[in-house]
Order: C-alpha cells, then structure tokens, then sequence
DNA sequence: TTGTATGCGTTATCAG
DNA sequence: CTGATAACGCATACAA
C-alpha cells in the first residue's frame, strides 16, 4: 500500500502539503502541485479513507432505511437519493429492515460511530427510534409524515391522497367500499387509512367495520386479505388498497373466484408502481414522485449535515390519479 | 464521545485490557472482566469502528454490485446475502449499477481502500474489470458464469437451463419460435441466447434470424421488442424471453395488439420473479433458486476473505421449469 | 493475566 | 506557501 508520506518523498515535499494538494489545492504554489499530482500518479497514490475519516469524523456516507427494497416504489425512491448523493461524492449504504421491527434499531450506533454522517428514513415503524435520533442526528424522513415531530420531512399527503382515491370510488357510485390498509404500526398504513375515512365521512357514506382489514403492503397480503373480503356474503363493489402490490394481489383472488375486474368489483391501488400497467386490467392508482422524493430527501439531508438552516422542514410534493382501466361506475 | 481510555479509567485498567474484553474475553480475568464490563455500561461506551479498522484494516463489510435493484429476482438474492452477512457481523453495502457500464468502475478503489473487505457482482457487463480483481482482492461472482474465468461463481447452469425452456417450447409443437434476448454485452445475456441456439440446432429447427432480438432485461424492453416481432408477416407462435421482466412486456404487448396468450402466442420466461404469478395467464418461467445463490455466494466470499481453500471454486445450483400457463401445445 | 508503548494513514495546528 | 508534529481511537507486540 503506498502511503502520503511515499508521495511526499517522491515529490520532495512534506506529507502536509501532499495533503493540501489533495483538499485545498489552491492553497499550494503551481509548481510544487504539479510535481506531487506527478508524485501520486507515478505512484498510483489513492488516500487512505478510513484514516481520512478517523482524522475528520466524516464518512461520506449516508443510510437509506427501507422496509422492503422489493417493491419497485422504494426502489424508486432510491434511485433518486443515490443520484443527488453520488453528485455530491456521497456514498449510500442500504439497509432493508424486511418490514421487521426489530432490525430497526441499531441504526444509531452506526451514525454514532461515524460509520455513516446521516440517516434517511423510508419508513418508520418504531417512532421510539426516530425521538431518540431526533435533535440529535441528522435525518430525514421519506414518504410519510409524523404529525408533531419536528424531524424534516419530504412526502406527499398521504391523507388526502387516499381521501382522492376513496372519492373517486364514491364518485363512481360505490357505497360498499373495503379497504386493504397497511399495517397500523406504521404512520404510512395509519394515513392512508384515515384519509379512506375521511372520505367515507364527507361523503355520508357508512361502511360496514367489517370491510376494513389489514395488510401488511405485500402482494401475497393483498391476496390473502381479498379472499377473506370475498367470503363475505355481501361483495363489496369497490376496494381502495393502500399499496400497489397489495391491489394487485386483491385483482389476483377476485379473478381466481372468477369474477371480474372491474365489473364486478373496482379496485385502486396506490404507488404507481411499475408493475401496475402489467396486469389486466391496468391499475388505477395514485402515482408519487418517487424519484424527486428521493431527490428532495437527500438534499434536505445535506442541509441538515452542513447545519445550514432549513427553511421548511416539512416539503410535500404533489400526487396524482392516474386513471386507468381497474375501476368503474358502479351500476 | 467516550473513548476506550475513559473507560480504562473508570475500570481502573489499560486500555489494552478494555480492548481484550471486547475482542478476546478468555484472556482476561473474570472479575476484571465484571469491572470493564460495567464500566462500558456506565459510560454507554461504543468502540469507534473507523478507528478499529484503520489499525485491523478489515472493514467487516462487503459490497454487492446488482444492476438493477428493482428486479425482484435480484432483491431475492440479496436477501441471501444479506442474511448469511448479517449472521456473521458483516454489513452489506450496495451499489446498483442501474446497468450503466460506466459506474461498474472504480469499485476497486473500495476495495483497495479497505472500505470494503470483498464483493460480490451479481452481473459483469464490464470484464475488464474482473481481470483487475482478480487474485488480487476477494470477489465472487453471482448468477453468471464466465468460461475460463477463475473467479469463484455461484449461478445455475444458464446455458442449459435456456435449452430447456427452449426445448418445452419445441416439444409444444412450435416451430417458429422467437427470442427476447438479454444485452450481449453480459455473459447472462450471451448465455441464455447459447442455450436457445443449443435447443435448436438439436431439434434441427431453423428460425429466420429476424425473431431473434435484443432486449436489456426491462419490462418496456420486452414490450418494446414484442412490438417490433408482431410487426412481421410471420408472427412467431412462441417466445422465449430471456427473463420474467421482458416476458411480461411481451404478453402486455401481444395483448394489446387484441391476441391471446398462450392460444395465438406461447410465452417462456426466467426467474420466476414474484410478479410472474400476477398476468393473465400465468408466466411458465425457470426458477433459480435465488435466496440459496445469495447464501452461497457470501459463503464462498467468507471463505475466500479468510484465506480458505476453496475446493470448487464453480457452484452450480439448480434450477427448474415451472410449468404454468404462458404456453400451450401449438394446433 | 495485565500494562506500556507504538503505529495504523491521514489531517490540522502552528511555526517558519 | 511550506514543514514538523501532534492528534484521531484503537489493537497488539512485547515486557512485566
């Protein structure tokens, strides 16, 4: 391994300045530059990181938090925080909780070993976790909203995006609407149900309890949850999924009771996933900005991580309905 | 932050002996054990593992290189490896190519900077590459296989298993059969394209060149290169795609020019991905087992972190026709 | 079984 | 503008 001081020697100078060559080159006359940036080529120098960091606490590195990198929306997401972060020589480790609580913790050990300067969240579960990292380090957090907590935040409005998708299904003529939530441990399953509510009640429209079951964001759940719908004596006509992956498992079971989407039964999803125009029919859905999410993320978590202020600390970025092909006047 | 010292202090002990507890407990006396022990405790002491690491020089972490995280067959494979990871105090770092050549480069300065202990490339587009790492720093190739390559390799048999959905297609009566094939440019791709030229010329079937076609492993590939077949004079009356994501893209695209799969068209895909249970009909696919390559791969890069004699350095995992309802006998 | 002392490779401080 | 040197926090060879 060849090391600053092997540089230093070759280019007749001190380690110190091959050091500055390296951060603040400005700093160092033009001749000696030249002769330690030939130095380092002839040598093949490349710096030592962990030592740089040990020496200057930073790590060029951030930790995206994701509860399930499979769903093609998280993965989204990602994409857009690794491009502003990689513009900004930053480094994305992942860590994929598997939607499992307990992975959750532990996080913090490794932004207070400097093994990361920052932290965002894609979901959170565990709102102990996020209070103790609260004020404390930087974070973020993605995709959803927690009422009353002062960490910044970029997302769309959950709540009145799932009010959007209810109405529309209302608007259409449905009265017996069910609902495939997401789990209410999390903030995400907790919004998009109440907005569900929400429009129930702006509507005057009366659900039976037992219409409303839970999921828990997987296809597999949206499959399973939907049959259960289905064994009921009165079909509901219309179902608001809180996830894509979830309408798309409930499209699954209503097809393989032969029955028809959406004649027989409307169906919205939420996300816009990729896979939602695969399936026949096409996904009507409630589409994010996954990727300016993402954008938007990192951003706020460079603010944060150069303590510069941050003017709002709440961004809610614009959803949309996209209407496709799953859903239908009820008649 | 509380150093080791402070807790030497506190315990009335060496650092040295503080670093014992932690890394080697059987030589150090339990009732010293108890004081060092507490001591941490009180403080909240948490070693800083930047500074461990410039002295072990291991970073206990390795670094996986996927094209395309939103594949799901790829996230399924990093499951495996995760989980054997995480079992053996190991973080996982990853970076998704997003199947740009460019950013496949300049991981081995990761590697060279200790940044990371080893890697595991689940494809190589770029195999200039791996001949730089090669013998040289601990790297494991997943899913792929190279001929003449001495890297260590955990994948199915790719060639063989393409012959064989190729062949069901045959054995189904077809004749005129097209392939969706991978970019070139990747051994999956070459591979998975040598297995359908196999299956032919053993069944002496002849196919105008024209049905064979390039896609790059994406849904809208597949859409797109399904299109450009049934603009032919003479359709093909079964496809084979070379993964699930273009195989979707093709049944959406033969769909929407008003034919019926698999009754007009039959349709093979690979992977088994979990949204090839979601189209109408089901996807008739091969399934790798993915978590089982994953867990192998970190196993093998385990071995050869620690210096381990490799005995095979070639796994060959198995893989199988799932027989769904994507194809049917040719009238 | 424990302590002392050194070095891992870098950056930052201070003096020149 | 440059050089000498002290940290950064830890692990380990060697001595006790």
């Amino acid at each position: 391994m060849v090391r600053i001081i092997d540089v230093a020697k070759r280019a007749n100078v001190s380690t110190a300045t091959v050091s500055r060559v390296l951060s603040s080159p400005h700093t160092v006359r033009e001749e000696t530059m030249g002769r330690v940036l030939e130095a380092i080529k002839d040598l093949d120098y490349h710096p030592n990181i962990l030592a740089r960091q040990l020496r200057t606490l930073e790590s060029k590195t951030v930790i995206v938090v994701v509860p399930d990198i499979s769903n093609p929306f998280f993965s989204k997401v990602l994409r857009g925080i690794e491009y502003v972060a990689a513009a900004n020589g930053y480094q994305v480790l992942l860590k994929d909780t598997t939607n499992d609580l307990e992975l959750e913790s532990g996080y913090v050990d490794l932004l207070r070993q400097k093994k990361a300067d920052g932290m965002i969240f894609l979901t959170v579960m565990n709102s102990e976790l996020v209070n103790i990292v609260e004020n404390q380090y930087p974070v973020v957090l993605a995709c959803e909203y927690i009422e009353g907590s002062s960490i910044p935040t970029v997302s769309i409005d959950n709540i009145s995006a799932a009010r959007k998708a209810t109405e529309y299904l209302i608007q259409l003529g449905h009265r017996q609407i069910a609902s495939i939530s997401g789990p209410t441990t999390s903030v995400l399953g907790q919004d998009r149900l109440k907005g569900f509510y929400q429009a129930l009640a702006q509507y005057d429209v009366t659900v039976d309890p037992v219409l409303i079951q839970e999921g828990d964001f997987t296809y597999e759940s949206g499959f399973n949850v939907m049959n259960k719908l289905l064994a009921l004596n009165q079909l509901p006509t219309g179902v608001f999924a809180a996830n894509d992956e979830m309408a798309l498992g409930a499209i699954k079971a209503i097809k393989s009771k032969h029955l028809r989407v959406p004649d027989d039964i409307s169906v919205i999803g939420f996300d816009n996933i990729k896979f939602s125009t695969i399936c026949e029919p096409e996904l009507t859905t409630i589409a994010q900005p996954a990727f300016e999410i993402g954008n938007k993320a990192m951003d706020l978590l460079f603010k944060l991580m150069k303590n510069k202020k941050i003017i709002r600390s709440q961004y809610i970025l614009e959803d949309k309905l996209i209407i496709r092909n799953s859903c239908v006047k009820k008649v």
